[in-house]
DNA sequence: TTGTATGCGTTATCAA
DNA sequence: TTGATAACGCATACAA
């Protein structure tokens, strides 16, 4: 293995010298500089990161923590982060985390390993936050999840108010003359987001005057076709009389879909559906979903500007939220 | 920060010892081994990786490099993978690359920084594995291409046979009367995979006695929605009498038949349409899609038992192809 | 502008 | 079964 020594040697200055001009330092003289590239160049010589981040104290880059691969939104949201930070002398460390992953204790790791002046949570369990956070000591934002509950004085956040969007979205079904909604959604226990929906989802029905029994028509699901699907098929067995459905994500609202048909119900004509998140496929898929429309680009832009705030200009943290949308689509029907 | 020589001077214990309990070794008594887990735990300490792989030499785990993040048939192998390794003693590191990255050259880094006994690849340019991967000297598996063409005696491979596969999804829509066909794929000179449908797609034109004229009914795209959505606009306003598309991949075929609703064109009715993959996506949208199934499960078992066979069994490489399967969907019609 | 020397936190070698 | 000590490859304070 080529290390930044033998560069030393065989260009005949030092490893310091070296080291310099791998960092783009401008203490060097430009005779070295060009011969010392040309060997790095000629030697195909590329620092080991692992000796590079156990010495370095200070590494100019942003962690980003990433709970969920599949999750679309977050894709989205972290292809607008990159391109924001393209701009900016900073370097983007993306670490994707399983959905139900510790991302609180990560990013202590994370920080301990790459120590980077800030990091952006793309989504998080506030179970977590309360455990750990406190041994994170550099700016943070918590997107797509306000944090406002919990007092970090680090810790800002940018985020869909998740209980607004959720009436709003179970409202549309109500505006179309349902009555009889069943809803689709994660383990309010375990999620926090779906706790969120879930409450908004009982706003509405007490707003609407309608009795709303969590056991008989609100379903668990996890996040994905196949356990919508199954999950859709178990709700409606239990409630057959249902005409519409709140799904707590595109994904599981296409599941449900895909039930439905396979059941010989038509949606919208004999059922309408409703989802979250308004990723590109709601737009794509036939019929056109009705979703609440996230602003992936809001919130991609202001997390990075409220954390470039927290660490450039020591501003304090924020709670920002960012407005939704509803897209009716084509998978809501009127009725009476 | 909470070091191993913090535990070491806290348990009472040296370095080496603390090091020892650490790495669940057992030449450490049960006394010590307790005594020292219990500051660990009192410490909440973790050692740091950086310092763990620069000094370590070997690391009884495999990387996984996944070219592009939203490729769902890379999800779902890795997923398969990751059941599979679970039983195993090895760790698994997965490492997420751009599309277009240079995935050899994250091999090399990988080797160096993670050392792990051998290497899988979902998917790769055969131009960066001919330029660098001699560089690499663990056992490598290429999944999803074929890698028989270079010679390199630690480099298997798992592949789907893209050329045949795509010459069946051509030959369906040939066989369901079709001759006026156009097609969405990739850049072929910079998509190797692309290349190879390509090159299928002309077999298939060849065997059925029709012209197939690129610069008319070829049409590049890349792998998104909305791309493929503008590259069929302009195939159709290229080619208005194709009465039947092949999109080289799921996510290309949706963003197909999105674009040809919006110009008014039934599919399957006026327009047939057949993708690539056969993701879940494939059979949740509507009309569900025929498509070709590439065989993920089978592609990751098999991949990872030919790896083992070289890391452990010292066996030599081979170059497996995967069968793959036509689902019908619902998304062809056969005409006259 | 350059070089020397030290240490980052860990594992591995060797001796006790 | 344990402990001292030398690496690992690099950045950096300090000296020149």
């Amino acid at each position: 293995m080529v290390t930044i020594k033998d560069i030393a040697r065989e260009s005949g200055y030092s490893v310091s010298t070296v080291s310099r001009v791998l960092n783009h330092r401008n203490d060097v003289s430009p005779d070295a500089k060009k011969k010392i590239e040309k060997v790095v160049a000629a030697y195909n010589f590329v620092p080991n990161n692992n000796a590079k981040h156990l010495k370095q104290s200070n590494s100019k880059s942003i962690g980003v923590l990433v709970k969920g691969i599949q999750n679309m939104l977050f894709a989205s949201i972290v292809e607008e982060i990159q391109c924001m930070i393209e701009n900016t002398d900073y370097t983007l460390i993306v670490s994707y985390l399983d959905e139900d992953a510790d991302e609180v204790e990560q990013a202590v790791l994370l920080c301990r390993e790459r120590k980077p002046l800030g990091l952006l949570f793309l989504g998080g369990n506030p179970e977590y936050f309360k455990k750990e956070f406190a041994q994170v000591d550099v700016p943070c934002v918590l997107v797509t999840n306000l944090a406002d509950q919990m007092d970090f004085p680090n810790l800002s956040s940018v985020a869909t108010d998740d209980i607004a969007a959720a009436k709003c979205a179970v409202d549309a079904l109500f505006d179309a003359g349902h009555t009889k909604i069943g809803i689709l959604g994660g383990d309010i226990e375990k999620s926090y987001t779906s706790h969120q929906r879930f409450i908004g989802c009982q706003q509405s029905f007490l707003e609407h005057d309608t009795v709303f029994v969590p056991e008989k028509s609100y379903e668990k699901a996890r996040f994905s076709y196949d356990s919508a699907y199954r999950g859709m098929k178990r709700l409606i067995a239990r409630c057959p009389d249902i005409t519409a459905v709140f799904a707590m994500s595109d994904v599981m609202a296409i599941g449900v879909i895909r039930a439905l048909r396979d059941l010989e119900y038509r949606v919208p004509e004999d059922v309408s559906v409703i989802g979250f998140d308004g990723t590109a496929l709601a737009e794509y898929y036939n019929p056109k979903l009705a979703t609440i429309k996230q602003q992936y680009q809001t919130l991609a832009t202001r997390s990075v500007e409220i954390l470039f705030g927290q660490i450039e200009l020591k501003r304090s943290q924020i709670h920002e939220i960012v407005p939704f949308e509803l897209a009716s689509g084509e998978s809501i029907q009127k009725i009476r």
